[in-house]
DNA sequence: GGCCGCTCTAAGCGCCCGCTCACTGTCGGC
DNA sequence: GCCGACAGTGAGCGGGCGCTTAGAGCGGCC
C-alpha cells in the first residue's frame, strides 16, 4: 500500500468495512463534502446529491448528519493508529522506527488528505460524547509516538529537551500536512514522507 | 510585548486600529465566536449578542458577515508578517534570526491563539477575491522565512535537503500551535516559543 | 430651537436548513 | 400469486439563518 490505492480526485482508502453499499457511498460523499467546505457548511442535500440519492435516503442509514462525521472520524483515527502501531512494533532502532512512523503517517495524510482533513480538523464539530471517544483515540496516537521517542532517549540515540513537547511537535508537523498538501503541487506523498522523516530525526537526534 | 498584552479568556492584541468603538467590539466578538465554533457555525445574532448589540447593528459597520472575517484575517496576517519581518531584519547570524522569528511567531500563535485560530484556519470560508488577497500575504510570510533559511545555507550555517519544503515545514509547525495550544496546559507561550526555536534550529543546522 | 446626520433597535422577509412521513417499488419466501 | 420487509422517494414541517427596513434617540451646528 502507500499511495497506490488513492485516486487523484477524491481518495477513499479502505471504506470497505462500511456496508451496505448505499451507506458507503453516502459516507464517501460526506468525506468529500466535509473536506471541501467543512462540516457546518455542508448540507445533507449536498451529501445525498453527491451519492446520487434523495436527501431522505441519508436518514435510512444514519440517524443524523453528525453520526456521519462521527463514523468517518472513528474509522480514520483507527486507521491512523494502526499505521503508527505497525511502525512502532517493527524491528530496528528507535531512529528507524521513528522514521518509519513519520514517513508512513505523513504519506497517509498527504495521499489521503481528503479523509485526513476531515479526521483532523472537524473534531470540534462533534458533540461531547463523540468527541470524548475520538480524543481517547488521539491519546493513544500520542502514546505510540511518545513511546518511540522515549525508547530512543533511553538507548542514547535521541536527546530531547522535553519528550512530551517534542512528541506534540512531531505529531503536529505530520497532521498539518493534511492542511497544506496539494496533489498537484511539487511533491508526491512519498517525497514529503521522506523529507519529514529526515526533519524529525534531526529534531530528536543527539548531536 | 510578547504575552503581557494577552488576557486569559479571550485575547485581543492590537485591534486599536479598528474604529469606531462599536465596530471594534463587534470585530472582537466575531474573533471569539469564530475561534470557538468556526465561521459557518457562528450566527450574526451570536456576534451581535457578544458585543451587546442588536443583530442589525452589525450591518451598520460591516456589509456582510464575510467582511468581518476578511478584516480579521487581513489584520492578523499583517501582524504576523510584521513579527517575522522584525525578526528577519535584526542583526545577527541566520541561526539567531531564525530562532528569533520562530519563537516570536510561535509566541503570537500561542498567546493570541483565539485570533490565530481564525486567521490560520478559516481562510477557506472567504470568497475568491478576499482569499486571493490573504494568500498573497501568506506568500510574503513564506518568503521571509525562506529568506532567512537561504541566508543560513549560503553562509554554511544551515544544511537542508529542500529549502522550500523545509520552509513549509517550519511554518506549518508554528502555525499549528494555534490548533493545539491551551493556555491552561503545561506550557506558557514563551516556553513553547523557546522549545520550538530549538527544534527548528536542529531541523536546519549542519551536523 | 429646529434640523440634519448618524447610530442603533424591533420587527420581520425570504430562504434554506436538518429532518420526517406517507407512500412506492422490488425482491425473497411460501 | 400474494405478502411482509425494507431501501428509497417527493413533499414538506418547523425553525433559524443572513440580511433589510422603518423609525427612534440623540448629539452637533446654525
Amino acid at each position: 500500500m502507500s499511495t497506490a490505492e488513492e485516486t487523484a480526485g477524491g481518495d477513499q482508502a479502505g471504506w470497505g468495512e462500511v456496508t451496505p453499499d448505499a451507506a458507503r457511498r453516502l459516507l464517501i460523499a460526506a468525506v468529500e463534502a466535509f473536506a471541501e467546505r467543512g462540516y457546518h457548511a455542508t448540507t445533507t442535500r449536498d451529501i445525498a446529491g453527491r451519492a446520487g440519492m434523495s436527501p431522505a435516503a441519508l436518514y435510512i442509514h444514519y440517524k443524523t448528519k453528525e453520526e456521519l462525521l462521527h463514523r468517518i472520524s472513528r474509522i480514520g483515527h483507527e486507521k491512523a493508529l494502526e499505521i503508527l502501531r505497525t511502525a512502532a512494533a517493527r524491528e530496528g532502532t528507535a531512529a528507524e522506527r521513528l522514521a518509519d512512523a513519520v514517513s508512513s503517517f505523513v504519506r497517509w495524510h498527504a495521499g489521503g488528505r481528503t479523509t485526513a482533513r476531515v479526521v483532523q480538523y472537524e473534531l470540534d464539530s462533534l458533540g461531547p460524547e463523540a468527541r470524548a471517544e475520538i480524543v481517547g483515540l488521539r491519546r493513544q496516537v500520542d502514546a505510540v509516538v511518545r513511546g518511540i521517542i522515549e525508547d530512543g532517549v533511553a538507548s542514547g540515540e535521541f536527546e530531547v529537551r522535553d519528550v512530551r513537547g517534542t512528541t506534540l511537535a512531531v505529531l503536529s508537523l505530520c497532521v498539518d500536512v493534511a492542511r497544506w498538501f496539494n496533489i498537484d503541487g511539487p511533491w508526491t506523498p512519498d517525497e514529503v514522507g521522506e523529507l519529514y522523516a529526515d526533519l524529525v530525526l534531526r529534531m530528536v537526534t543527539a548531536k
